[in-house]
DNA sequence: ATTAGCACTCTACTGTCCGGAGTGCTAGGT
DNA sequence: ACCTAGCACTCCGGACAGTAGAGTGCTAAT
């Protein structure tokens, strides 16, 4: 298992069969990188080279007489350095100051949550050119408020504040309630419940909240419940997708087939839960097979949790071909997510 | 133009090629007709019969020795026929017991506007296996009404409540504002407002409401300001598209150049608001070319206004091929449109 | 007016060929 | 021991021709 080690002329190689597929989308020959990036080499070291890199698993040949394409193993050890700080040596890791600026400008001033969200989507689809996705995390977030508004006889719109995040949802009641009820149930669960995390409640505490209203207690029992289903994982974690065509601009994916099950993972929350979730605490990078779910194993993620006053509350990432500029792609992700945290942070 | 008047014959002729074009997606020969559609001529004179409509463009051929496919003029002609009431002899044209069953059962007690919506777009979706969506239609609604939760500093949380949805918005005041205040604008507000359409109010008016209280003017204009811009057509209209990769599974759109396009304009809001919108007081259909967006042109929209309380307040419809069992279509968007306004008229 | 028959056209598939790309190997050079 | 030039070999993919089949349009007969 010696082999396993690379050596500097192994990893020059290595990193110029990465870069040159992922600008050129095509087996890359021993040629190209002869004379493409100069490593004082002739081609036929290369070609050993090469075929060395090939047995150990980094490359892959799709015939005798093609060019090498990097697997997925060489994705991962190329961004594991990248992570590890070399990230200086790659060019483009740096994104333009117009480009930063291009964010913050699309981001400052969206005061509603939703909508900056749509619009980070949005953003990192146009500058990465892949499917985007901004997402609420659905983990354990503390109350802030909440608000019971009256709407047709025994339904009622819940608002939920939380640290981060503004919901809202129509609940039933068990039966018709007055504004004045609406408005006493509504301090009431406020008070007892601002600053905690709504998971964490115990049955008994549940019980013991409804004695603080005679009157409307059964109101606050069924409100304290919906607010508990809701605030489980189930629902309360909203997906903002954006440019999912763009994943069509790929050459990998000019075959339908290869295209459609991407496409219609993406129309699936359940997966993107699966995919996304739970939001790491960095740049997280998932190439190919890393990936838990088969429909987008042809596929990379690069996500990154975005913060509310140092709380994680939201994931945004890119789903691309693992043939990815992933220097450029993670530094846009982390900067947006910067950006993102920081727009959010004033708004709620 | 004589030659226009389409004769009993030439009808049946053009009927069975759709049917058999819908069913298959290939080119449908005269012997095809002849013996699968009992018309009792032999298949010459069904040749001489698409030869005189294919001059008269209801049907168009590849190439010289391919059979017949429909022109959008073709699908046109055969659904207003179908609208005007020959629906009747559409065999497919009624959905089966089991599919009114199981729509209604997938809207039924979904007590949440929104998620009703993503649930009929999803519930369409799987029954057309087409793109689908549901929309707020960006129509003038009626004030139910409207309040204000504080959030941080100077933004705070509009909800507003309308005829038919519920809408919420983070909105910044000039200036930080207690709750207290908040509450006073809010009942103030909605005391004013309520039943009115929020479109048709006149600069003097909102001038007027100013007056009413000392204190929160600045904050009631400022309220009501933020209104008007969220009224309008700009905001307020939100799309649930589901399904969008069912565009692949249909042969006309196995070629990527081909389902790009139609990917990339089910992606754009603008494009979406285009294609559905102004809400058609029954369900409209347009044919291909007779579509509003380039993008579409090779697609069909189906598409039927939802309604609360008779008051028509969204849309759900599908984009699919121009190949496409409109009968069936349009019973389906019909029964499920009908569903939804039942569904929402017992929520808001 | 309808039909059977037939010649004609065009597609789509098959098999073959060939040039080019790129490798792997080997022999010779430093 | 490592590198490199040269060369034989493999495989792909485009071009080409030939063929079967599908489906038409036309014509002559009923």
């Amino acid at each position: 298992m010696l082999a396993h080690k690379l050596d500097a002329r192994k990893q020059q190689i290595l990193w110029a069969v990465i870069q040159e597929y992922v600008a050129r989308a095509e087996p890359v020959a021993s040629e190209a990188v002869c004379h493409r990036y100069g490593l004082g080499v002739s081609a036929a070291t290369i070609r050993n080279g090469m075929h060395a890199l090939t047995e150990m698993g980094y490359l892959y040949q799709p015939h005798t007489s093609a060019g090498r394409v990097p697997t997925d193993r060489a994705y991962r050890v190329y961004v594991d350095r990248l992570m590890a700080g070399h990230l200086l040596f790659a060019r483009d890791s740096w994104l333009s100051s117009t480009e930063r600026e291009r964010i913050r400008r699309r981001l400052q001033g969206r005061d509603d949550p939703e909508e900056a969200l749509t619009e980070a989507a949005q953003t990192l689809a146009a500058l990465t050119d892949y499917p985007s996705v901004a997402s609420t995390s659905g983990g354990p977030r503390q109350l802030r408020r909440l608000h019971l508004i009256p709407l047709v006889e025994d339904r009622a719109l819940m608002v939920v504040v939380t640290e981060g995040a503004v919901e809202q949802r129509v609940v039933r009641l068990h039966r018709p309630a007055t504004e004045d009820e609406l408005r006493r149930v509504s301090q009431l669960v406020t008070q007892a419940l601002a600053g905690r995390t709504i998971s964490d409640l115990s049955d008994s505490e549940v019980e013991r909240l409804g004695h603080g209203d005679l009157v409307a207690r059964d109101l606050v029992v069924a409100v304290v419940e919906h607010l508990r289903r809701y605030g489980g994982l189930r629902t309360g974690v909203r997906f903002f997708v954006e440019g999912v065509s763009n994943i069509l601009k790929q050459p990998e994916f000019q075959d339908v087939r290869r295209a459609r099950p991407v496409l219609a993972a993406l129309d699936r929350e359940e997966v993107l839960r699966d995919v996304l979730l739970p939001a790491p605490a960095d740049v997280h990078v998932r190439i190919g097979r890393e990936n838990p779910v088969d429909d987008i194993r042809g596929c990379s993620v690069v996500a990154a949790a975005y913060r509310v006053r140092g709380r994680i509350v939201g994931v945004v990432g890119v789903v691309g071909p693992t043939r990815m500029p992933y220097a450029r792609t993670i530094a846009l992700v982390r900067y947006l997510a910067q950006t993102l945290s920081d727009t959010l942070s004033r708004v709620v």
